[in-house]
DNA sequence: TTCGTCCTGGTA
DNA sequence: TACCAGGACGAA
């Protein structure tokens, strides 16, 4: 499942390889992987566009489009952004294909189409993306800025780090090795922490975020990057889907449990 | 704040 | 053959 890592993944790839590039035809073979408009409407929109840049917000790749117009593509559970040479072989799943200048083509597939492509405004996009909470590698992203975030909630931990309002794009795998890193049991409440364990959960979220963009992405099954490439980041994973398994730190043994609906992966020995 | 929903391939 | 995985959103 594509976070915040394998999204950054994505752009790194993508952004040389399309940024100056003119979009020349639009494929849609699922509809409802359109938001906001009928296929119609956004080839129409899309066609004779120039990428002018590729950034990421959250989850979200931001395509910036010549005029203003930003397409966003959201990959949510299974989807991918792929590169591909016109002549290539169809990926299975294919919904949406991205014509550009030059014989190659984006392609958005996905398994559970969850994933959404919508094409907005620079206003409209301000509106979608202005719930997210902050970036958590921003530079200017302090602990003083995740306890403004997080301190007045009483939800577990592991719940307020899912939350995108609260803090963008952290997600259920870096969730799990964020409070292991940090060795905060995923139950636990904003107001109990001390000081130190604020700077520890800071500096989880930081470092498994960043060393997940070091390995290019976590694939257990489904993510690639931008020329359809598995991640590598799923061989140093402390706790995630690691449930029987001794704790790198302490021995104990990883233990699963639900928390909001998710899995969550902790060692009940180290993480308390 | 929690839960159901959307989805379908993979696994028990 | 039934169930599980989970990001985000809307409903309760």
């Amino acid at each position: 499942m594509p976070e915040l890592p394998e999204v950054e993944t994505i752009v790194c790839e993508l952004c040389p390889l399309t940024v100056g590039r003119g979009i020349t035809d639009i494929e849609v073979l699922w509809p409802g992987s359109i938001a906001g408009a009928t296929p119609e409407e956004f080839a129409a929109r899309l066609v004779g566009r120039t990428i002018d840049g590729l950034t990421r917000r959250a989850k979200f790749l931001l395509f910036h489009l010549t005029g203003g117009d930003v397409l966003l593509v959201h990959l949510r559970m299974t989807g991918r952004l792929v590169l591909r040479s016109r002549g290539a072989a169809e990926e299975r799943f294919a919904k949406v294909i991205i014509g550009l200048e030059g014989d190659e083509e984006l392609r958005f597939t996905d398994i559970r189409k969850f994933g959404r492509l919508q094409l907005a405004t620079a206003e409209e996009v301000v509106d979608l993306l202005g719930s997210l909470g902050p970036e958590p590698l921003a530079e200017e992203f302090g602990v003083a800025e995740l306890k403004r975030a997080l301190g007045k909630r009483k939800a577990p931990l592991k719940s307020l780090l899912l939350n995108q309002t609260l803090l963008a794009g952290v997600g259920n795998i870096y969730a799990d090795e964020a409070l292991f890193l940090a060795g905060l049991n995923p139950q636990r409440r904003p107001r109990s922490l001390s000081e130190v364990e604020w700077q520890g959960l800071h500096a989880g979220i930081r470092r498994a975020l960043q060393a997940g963009i070091e390995d290019r992405g976590t694939t257990f099954s489904d993510f690639r990057d931008g020329r359809g490439r598995p991640g590598n980041h799923q061989d140093s994973l402390s706790v995630y889907r690691r449930t029987g398994q001794a704790c790198p730190r302490c021995g104990g043994t990883i233990a699963r449990t639900v928390i909001s609906g998710r899995g969550t992966h902790f060692c009940p020995s180290c993480q308390v």
